[in-house]
RNA sequence: GGGCGAUUAGCUCAGUUGGUUAGAGCACCUGCCUUACAAGCAGGGGGUCGUAGGUUCGAGUCCUACAUCGCCCACCA
C-alpha cells in the first residue's frame, strides 16, 4: 500500500539508483527508431544556476515522452570543460596564471578542477531526474574527442575549407588571445568624443575629425572624406598633418563615409575598426599597428610607448589640449565590442591564425537551416539573420593552453605546415613528432609545433560527431546522420547551432539534425535578466530540490511556452507541490479501491465512466499533439486542468459506487474501478515525462507490470463516447450549480437536496436517467424531477434539508 | 538604428485556424472536518486584454504606428 504522506527525499534517492542499478536509461541499439537527442554540454563554468535547470529539464522532457511513444531514446550528456573558461575558472580559483606556471601544469590543475566540477554537476542533474544515459557522457578534451576534433580539422583541410593565413583577427588583449565574431558581446560604455582639430599640410586649412580613439593617433595611416561632402570636398588629395605626432598622411575619399557622423572626417588606423580593415584592403594603406599583445602602446612610438591603452588615451588629451588642438570634448554614451568572456574591449591584431571558410558557403548553411524544423518556428529567423550578416571567416586558432591543440607542425624552413596522420590521432605536436622524417617541399629535416589550440566551439560543433564516434570502429555513423533533436537558449544560436551546421555541412553535406528546439530565459522578476553581476542568482538549484522535490523544480521548469522567458516564482512551485501532493493521494484512494480488482473486458461502462473516457481521450489528443510539436508547457498544461476534472468531479462522483456495491450493484462498481484503473495508468504516464519519481513510486506499487513506467509505452484510447462527453459536461455543470446554492447558504455539501427539479432537453434527459444514480448520491438528491425542455437545461427547484 | 519576441486579474501564466457573458493557480473574501487529500473541498469578488488607429457583421486573436521590456545584431568618424 502507497504511504499516507510522500516522502519526497527518500522516494527520490530510491528510484535514483534503481534506475542506475537496472539501466532503465541505457542506449542499446534494437529493431526500435532510434530518435537522438544532442543536448548541450553545459560549460564548466563552476556553478549551476536555475536557468540550466530550466531548459535541460524541457529536453529530458522530451526524451522522457519519446521514449513513451516507443522509441529507442539515444540521449547522452556531455561537459563542455575546453579551452578558456575553464582557463579562467582555475585562474580565479587557485589564482595561479598558465604562463606563470607552465603548460603542463596549468593542463593539470584545469583538469582536476573541471573533473570536480563535473562531479557535482553529473549530481546535481541525476538528482533532477536527468534520464540520459551517463556510460555514454562526454568531455569536449578527453582523449577520444580530441582525437575526433583533431579529424574534423583534417577533414576539413583536407576538402579545402579550413586555411592557415595571417590576417587581421579580432584580439583580447585580457586573455591574450584571438577570439571569433560570435564571442563578441556589445557592452554600453561612457566615453568621451574629442574633436581634434587638424590641419592641411598643403594649406593650412583647419578641419577637425571627432573621434573617441585619440590613442590611436600615432597609428593614422590616412584620413578619408566623403567624395560628395561639399563642405571638405577642398581636402580631397591634400595631405594632413597630425597634431602632436607630427606625421603626414594623405587625405581620400570614400563612398562609406557617412557624413552626419562626429564631423564627416574620418581618421583610418590600422587598426580602429572593421572599416578601417577595408579600408587597408581596398586601398592597400600600409601597416601601422601600435599595440603590442597585453594592451600597450609599442615601444617604437615616440613618447607614449610602454603605456596602456588608456593611460595612453589619457596622456594624448592632455597633450592635445596643452597644445590646443582640441576644439571640444562630449560626453558619450556607446557600445563596443567586449570579449564575453572576460568584459574587455577587443582590438585587432595581425597574426597566422586558422580560420574556417564560412563567407563563400553562406548560402549553403542558409539552405540547411531552411531544412531543420525550429521550434518555435520565429527562431530560425535569428539564425538567418546571423547567417546573412556574417562578416568573417572563422578564426578557430586561440593563443592558449588548455585545449584542443592543432595536429600541425611547420617546416622550419619553408614553414610548410605539416599534418598529423589519421591514424596517429590524437596528437599533440609540442610533445609527438610529425609521422615523417624530412620535409616533403624542401627536405628540412626540423619541424616547429603549432602551439596554438583551436576555439572552444570548435570543439563543441563536432557534439554530433562525437555522438556518432566519427570514423571510430564500432560507430553510430548510420543512426545519427542526422540526429532528431539539438536543444538550446537562443543565444547560442549563432555559436553552437551555427558552427555544427557548418561542420555537418563540410563533413557530411548534410543537416546535422531534424529539429531544433529553443528554451527561453530564466528572469528574476519583470525584465531582470538573472545575473551574477546583479547578483539575484542566489537561488541555488540544489536547496531548491531539498525543499521542494526534484518532481516540483521540474514542475516549474515544465511550465510556460517554449521559446518564451519565465520569470523565477515560487508560488508555481507551490502550485507544483499541490498537483504532486494530489496525485499521490488519489492514487491512494484509487489503490484503495483496485484490492479486489482483476483486469477483465467490459462491455458497458457506466455513463459518467464514459464521459470520462472520453474527456481523457479528447484530452490525450491535445496532449500529444503539443508533445509532438516540443511545447512541453502546452501538454502539461492541459494534462493539470484534466487531472483536477478528473479528482474534483468524477471522482467525486463515482466514489459513491465504489463504497457501496450493495445500492448500486457490483456491475457498476467493476466500471468505475476499471475505468479508475485505465486512467489512472495512463495519468502516471503522462506525468512521469514531468514526474518521474513520483510516478514511478505509484506505478510500482499498483501496476509494475514493466520494470519501470519509463519503459511503457502509451497507446492512445479509442473510444467513441463524444455525446456522453458533451451531456457529461453539462452534468458537471449542474452539479456545480446545485453545490453553489449549498454554499451560498452555508452548508456543508452533504446537506440532502430533498427535492430537485430540472427542465432538460430530450438528450441530456437520456444522460441524466442513465446516470441517475450516480447524479443523486453526488449532490445527496432523495428527490429528482426531470421536465421537459427545448434546448439545454434549467434548474426549476433545489429544495434543501434545512434543518 | 535593424531583426525577432513579449505586453491579458494585485502576482505567475493559458487563450488552437478571429465567433456568445475573456480562463487557471496564487493572493483576497464567504462557507464546509465531506469514509484519498484542511498541503483539502465548494462558492465569490476582481480584467476598457500596453496605447492609438484600421480591416471585419464580429478583434485578446489580423494589419499599421507608437510605448515599455527581453534576446540577438549593427553602430567605436
Amino acid at each position: 500500500m502507497l504511504d499516507k504522506k510522500y516522502n519526497y527525499q527518500e522516494k527520490e534517492a530510491k528510484w535514483r539508483d534503481y534506475w542506475k542499478e537496472n539501466n532503465i536509461y541505457k542506449f542499446v541499439p534494437n529493431n526500435k527508431a532510434v530518435y537522438s537527442i544532442d543536448t548541450p554540454p553545459p560549460t564548466v563554468s563552476g556553478k549551476i544556476h536555475i536557468g540550466h535547470i530550466f531548459s535541460y529539464s524541457q529536453t529530458e522532457m522530451i526524451a522522457r515522452y519519446k521514449r513513451l511513444r516507443g522509441f529507442n531514446v539515444f540521449y547522452p550528456f556531455g561537459f563542455d570543460d575546453n579551452g578558456l573558461p575553464s582557463e579562467r575558472l582555475v585562474e580565479k580559483e587557485q589564482g595561479k596564471k598558465a604562463h606563470e606556471i607552465g603548460r603542463e601544469e596549468f593542463s593539470k590543475l584545469c583538469y582536476q578542477t573541471t573533473d570536480k566540477y563535473e562531479a557535482e554537476f553529473q549530481e546535481l542533474f541525476s538528482k533532477m531526474g536527468v534520464s540520459t544515459d551517463w556510460s555514454i557522457h562526454y568531455k569536449t578534451v578527453s582523449p577520444s574527442t580530441i582525437k575526433i576534433s583533431q579529424a574534423s580539422f583534417l577533414d576539413l583541410v583536407d576538402k579545402g575549407h579550413c586555411y592557415h593565413k595571417e590576417s587581421p583577427a579580432l584580439w583580447c588583449n585580457e586573455c591574450l588571445t584571438s577570439i571569433a565574431q560570435a564571442e563578441l558581446e556589445t557592452k554600453s560604455i561612457k566615453t568621451t568624443f574629442n574633436y581634434i582639430k587638424f590641419k592641411t599640410v598643403e594649406d593650412n586649412e583647419e578641419f577637425i575629425i571627432a573621434t573617441t580613439r585619440p590613442e590611436l593617433l600615432p597609428a593614422i595611416v590616412c584620413v578619408f572624406v566623403n567624395p560628395n561632402d561639399e563642405k571638405h570636398k577642398s581636402l580631397i588629395g591634400k595631405n594632413a598633418h597630425i597634431p602632436i605626432i607630427d606625421v603626414d598622411v594623405p587625405i581620400m575619399a570614400d563612398e562609406k563615409v557617412a557624413l552626419d557622423k562626429g564631423t564627416g572626417v574620418v581618421m583610418c588606423c590600422t587598426f580602429g575598426d572593421q572599416t578601417d580593415i577595408e579600408w587597408w584592403k581596398k586601398y592597400n594603406l600600409p601597416l601601422k599597428y601600435i599595440f603590442t599583445e597585453d594592451g600597450k602602446i609599442i615601444d617604437s612610438v615616440p613618447n607614449y610607448g610602454g603605456l596602456k591603452i588608456k593611460e595612453a588615451r589619457k596622456r594624448i588629451v592632455e597633450d592635445l589640449q596643452n597644445g590646443g588642438f582640441v576644439e571640444k570634448v562630449e560626453e558619450l554614451e556607446h557600445e563596443v565590442q567586449t570579449h564575453e568572456r572576460c568584459g574587455k574591449e577587443v582590438e585587432y591584431a595581425v597574426m597566422n591564425q586558422w580560420f574556417i571558410d564560412i563567407m563563400s558557403h553562406k548560402e549553403d548553411f542558409l539552405k540547411i537551416g531552411n531544412e531543420i524544423k525550429w521550434h518555435p518556428a520565429h527562431m530560425q529567423n535569428r539564425y538567418n539573420e546571423w547567417v546573412e550578416n556574417i562578416m568573417w571567416d572563422w578564426c578557430i586558432s586561440r593563443q592558449r593552453y588548455f585545449g584542443v591543440p592543432f595536429p600541425v607542425w611547420y617546416c622550419k624552413d619553408c614553414k610548410e605546415a605539416i599534418f598529423a596522420k589519421e591514424e596517429d590521432l590524437p596528437v599533440n605536436p609540442l610533445v609527438d613528432l610529425p609521422n615523417i622524417d624530412k620535409c616533403p617541399k624542401c627536405g628540412c629535416k626540423e619541424f616547429i609545433a603549432e602551439a596554438d589550440v583551436m576555439d572552444t566551439w570548435a570543439t563543441s560543433s563536432v557534439t554530433p560527431l562525437i555522438n556518432m564516434r566519427y570514423k571510430e570502429k564500432d560507430n553510430y555513423e548510420d543512426i545519427l546522420k542526422p540526429m532528431s533533436l539539438r536543444t538550446n537558449a537562443s543565444e547560442i544560436i549563432r555559436t553552437w547551432d551555427f558552427y555544427t551546421i557548418v561542420k555537418s555541412f563540410y563533413h557530411f553535406g548534410q543537416r546535422p539534425w531534424d529539429n531544433v528546439m529553443i528554451s527561453g530565459f530564466v528572469m528574476a522578476s519583470k525584465g531582470e535578466k538573472i545575473s551574477k553581476s546583479k547578483g539575484n542568482s542566489k537561488i541555488d538549484p540544489l536547496t531548491l530540490i531539498n525543499q521542494f522535490s526534484a518532481d516540483v523544480m521540474r514542475y516549474w521548469a515544465g511550465s510556460g511556452r517554449l521559446g518564451t522567458d519565465i520569470i523565477y516564482s515560487e508560488e508555481t512551485l507551490q502550485r507544483g507541490r499541490k498537483l504532486i501532493n494530489k496525485i499521490w493521494n488519489v492514487s491512494k484512494f484509487i489503490e484503495m479501491h483496485l484490492q479486489d480488482y482483476e483486469d477483465r473486458k467490459l462491455d458497458n461502462y457506466e455513463y459518467i465512466d464514459k464521459w470520462i473516457l472520453g474527456k481523457y481521450q479528447e484530452m490525450e489528443k491535445r496532449f500529444i499533439k503539443y508533445m509532438d510539436d516540443y511545447e512541453v508547457g502546452l501538454a502539461l498544461n492541459t494534462l493539470e486542468k484534466f487531472f483536477w476534472n478528473f479528482c474534483d468531479n468524477y471522482i467525486e462522483i463515482v466514489k459513491h459506487r465504489l463504497y457501496r456495491p450493495e445500492e448500486f450493484g457490483q456491475e457498476a462498481r467493476y466500471s468505475s474501478q476499471k475505468t479508475v484503473y485505465t486512467l489512472l495508468y495512463k495519468l502516471l504516464q503522462d506525468f512521469s515525462i514531468f514526474f518521474p519519481y513520483i510516478t514511478e513510486e505509484i506505478y510500482q506499487e499498483l501496476y509494475h507490470q514493466e520494470k519501470s513506467i519509463h519503459i511503457t509505452e502509451i497507446k492512445p484510447l479509442e473510444f467513441n463516447f463524444a455525446e456522453e462527453v458533451k451531456n457529461g459536461d453539462l452534468i458537471v455543470e449542474i452539479i456545480s450549480q446545485a453545490r453553489g446554492e449549498k454554499s451560498n447558504n452555508n452548508l456543508s455539501l452533504k446537506t440532502p437536496i430533498k427535492l430537485m427539479e430540472i427542465s432538460v432537453d430530450k438528450e441530456l434527459k437520456k444522460a441524466l436517467e442513465a446516470s441517475n444514480k450516480d447524479f443523486k448520491a453526488t449532490l445527496f438528491i432523495e428527490n429528482l424531477n426531470l421536465n421537459e425542455y427545448n434546448k439545454g437545461y434549467k434548474i426549476d427547484n433545489i429544495q434543501l434539508d434545512i434543518e
